[in-house]
DNA sequence: AGAAACCAACCGTTCATACGGTTTTTCTTT
DNA sequence: AAAGAAAAACCGTATGAACGGTTGGTTTCT
């Protein structure tokens, strides 16, 4: 059965489902997580609210329908990139933070894994998904970087550096930094991961000699 | 007039200001903004209602007061670390991350800075604060770097990344990670950094001589 | 007919804050 | 220095709004 051949049901339930998590992530990048309400996301999305809790049946529910929906956005762009190839390498960073992270999307995902910190019920429903969402993630990102000559292991704190600095750059001086000087941070970070690959390049090539 | 000579009055109003913000940042750690209540933070002070309120007159009031109270032990450790010297320049890295960062202040600061980006006055509260602090905390941190021999400019961006990094590892992969993964991607930006500070040093020599 | 989708009114709680009154400290005047 | 007024600190309760979630019933599809 293909994707397209959905019964009308299907198709109302998908549309509905897709509706409020859009109306969610508008709010949870607006207001946050506890200020998303289920009464406001009701009101965005314009639906009943019994309509929402059918789907959704509490809060939780549909926050870890949203977070799970942004992982795999997430995995697709990152998928899409290593398509890319060579061209994909160029501006990794800049377009990351620009097409990935500087978004409502991200935002939302922020507040949600902020949430779960604090909020164990969701963080009990969300942690596995965000662990195989870790693991996918990084070793598509991995790919991208291997052609470098850095063994996998240090690609991958890497990645995990590049990632950690996007989300800490929006939580922390997004606030108050403009978008130049936010920038200027990656360039600069772009520039020494340059020079550390490079470095262990050149290792490399001596020790193999 | 010293310090130490306080009026009772005085005297028994910064004990109260003292008992609140501790229980506010025990009460953010756990349970995170939003739910931490007024209620919630008089239970665990054990002061009354109408005491929190005379000081702090309104959430607002006290999350901003909190945040100004950890901005300044923020700066209180980055002057201490800047005194040591070369022994502070030692694991520099591994001794924020643990004695900073991984802890209960840092969580509700962090709980703190991500609700002022959904909630406008309280974000209108601290901004002006939070500018002054990275201003004073990075000013003090190049300094730590300066002997290393990069430019202002960039040891600043590499201070912005180190403190990006371990917030992003915070909100991030400390929900999922074991704490051995976290400190190894610790260990490999310190070792990122090294190199990326020994190859400016060679290029400036090279470009002097 | 039966299941899924949808709806709207409605709980019990908790929230931030307001308020009136009491106690303690400080200042002023004698 | 004693008295008494003023101010600051403190307390317990009340309030109206908003919260997440429940329920019983109606419509739409299979």
């Amino acid at each position: 059965m293909a994707t397209t051949e959905l019964s009308r049901q299907q198709q109302k339930s998908q549309d509905m489902k897709r509706r409020v998590r859009s109306a969610a992530i508008a709010s949870l990048a607006e207001l946050g997580y506890d200020r998303t309400s289920i009464k406001r996301v009701v009101e965005r999305a314009d639906v009943s609210q019994g309509a929402l809790l059918h789907h959704f049946p509490t809060k939780t529910d549909l926050m870890a329908a949203v977070a799970e929906h942004l992982f795999g956005r997430a995995v697709r762009w990152a998928r899409m990139m290593a398509g890319a190839g060579d061209a994909g390498l160029q501006s990794l960073t800049m377009r990351s933070w620009k097409e990935q992270f500087r978004t409502d999307e991200y935002a939302a995902l922020l507040e949600i894994l902020t949430a779960a910190r604090t909020h164990k019920d969701l963080h009990a429903r969300i942690a596995g998904t965000l662990r195989d969402w870790h693991d996918v993630n990084e070793a598509e990102l991995v790919r991208l970087f291997r052609e470098a000559g850095a063994d996998d292991s240090r690609i991958s704190s890497i990645v995990a550096i590049s990632r950690c600095l996007m989300s800490g750059l929006l939580v922390h001086d997004a606030l108050v930094r403009d978008e130049r000087e936010v920038e200027k941070v990656l360039q600069d970070w772009d520039a020494i991961r340059e020079t550390y690959l490079q470095a262990v390049r050149c290792e490399h090539k001596l020790s193999s000699s």
